[in-house]
DNA sequence: TTGACTTGACCGACCGGTCTAATATAATTT
DNA sequence: AAATTATATTAGACCGGTCGGTCAAGTCAA
């Protein structure tokens, strides 16, 4: 048990690396079973298909990201506003240290696999979607201190918070595309002008 | 000669049109020859590779796009800031009829192919980085003549172009992931309200 | 006769996935 | 506690299919 545990682990951060490193098809199950040093027959032990693989990498990636760095940046002990400015800075270090280490900018996993599979598979599409429902909540309800705190007017802020988002994951795409973090330091910091108005009462 | 002409055009059509709806590793050459009328050979008289084919491809979309809504959208006779507005719109439009056409939203060709290709191809990653550059000029261009007019106060107008520009990618990102060209809509016409700052001068 | 273009059979490599047999590990019976 | 059974896991050879790409032989216009 505690090595079939380790078993599924080890293919699971693998596969994770490589898809957020490269992409998904062009990750094979043969290199992910190498590296994690699983053979084939283990690896179907434990995942159906390649698909279920990825909805597996997909759920564990999320977690750990609710309960990592967007954990921190949320933290109710901040101020919100400065709540986005910390989860710019998350992003800019995580996309640093990755690119010092590989050489190049993997991006957002979520994103990456977004644009590669869900025109192609409607429940990866649907499980990636919840996640970017999630974190757009985590914006929400930083938007709604803010008003209420009287840091900011009010606004449409379910609608802000997931401009807020689509403007972060643009960011990582345009910085992807450049191979150059700074990107997001430079432009991150703008999320916090972005505003939606509330729609005037009838 | 126009035969040939021909053939090579509807190479490219084709593999546009199968890139964009689904994704460049899920496309074979095979397929791309079939539903083109071409035969293999012939493929490859025209391009050395399949490689060869997405940078052929993504000139060729470029273009396309110049030449086409990006150059109305940009066109000196608009004021610049509806300028902004009218590229939302094309890209709600277009998004919107390619949905109900093929029941799922491509999204932005450019974004889909950086994010799965640009990890593992330098050369294509620079091609679609110099279409961003590109496009983000006519952002700047907008942006400083809204600024000569006193329609904006001044920014750092060249940062901000390249904001809304990743913004932009970012809600064609989030809605296709929601498979739902209305949030195009929703979130556009919030890329107006993107501003970054000019340095102090020291 | 030349050279651009077409045809389609063909190639090795690799893909995701299957299968059978061996081997640990746990549960049950005696 | 030992013996037995059941089950979870590992091992890796193997499969059909598809991939990008090649090639030799042809067609056709200039």
């Amino acid at each position: 048990m505690n090595v079939a545990a380790d078993t599924k682990e080890r293919i699971l951060t693998t596969a994770r690396e490589l898809f957020h490193g490269r992409s998904y098809a062009d990750v094979g199950i043969k290199e992910i079973c190498t590296l994690a040093n699983v053979q084939k027959g283990s690896f179907y032990h434990f995942f159906p298909s390649k698909r279920d693989l990825a909805m597996a990498v997909i759920d564990y990636m999320a977690d750990d990201w609710a309960h990592g760095f967007v954990a921190e940046a949320f933290d109710g002990a901040l101020p919100p506003l400065e709540r986005l400015d910390y989860m710019v800075d998350a992003v800019y270090y995580w996309q640093k240290a990755a690119k010092d280490l590989e050489g190049r900018m993997p991006g957002c996993l979520f994103g990456n696999l977004a644009l590669e599979i869900s025109t192609r598979d409607e429940v990866i599409r649907a499980r990636i979607n919840a996640v970017f429902t999630k974190a757009s909540a985590r914006f929400h309800e930083a938007l709604d201190q803010a008003v209420e705190r009287g840091d900011m007017a009010p606004l449409d802020s379910q609608a802000t918070a997931t401009a807020m988002l689509a403007y972060l994951e643009g960011v990582i795409l345009l910085a992807k595309t450049r191979n150059d973090p700074e990107v997001v330091r430079q432009l991150g910091p703008a999320i916090k002008s972005i505003r939606i108005e509330l729609k005037p009462p009838n």
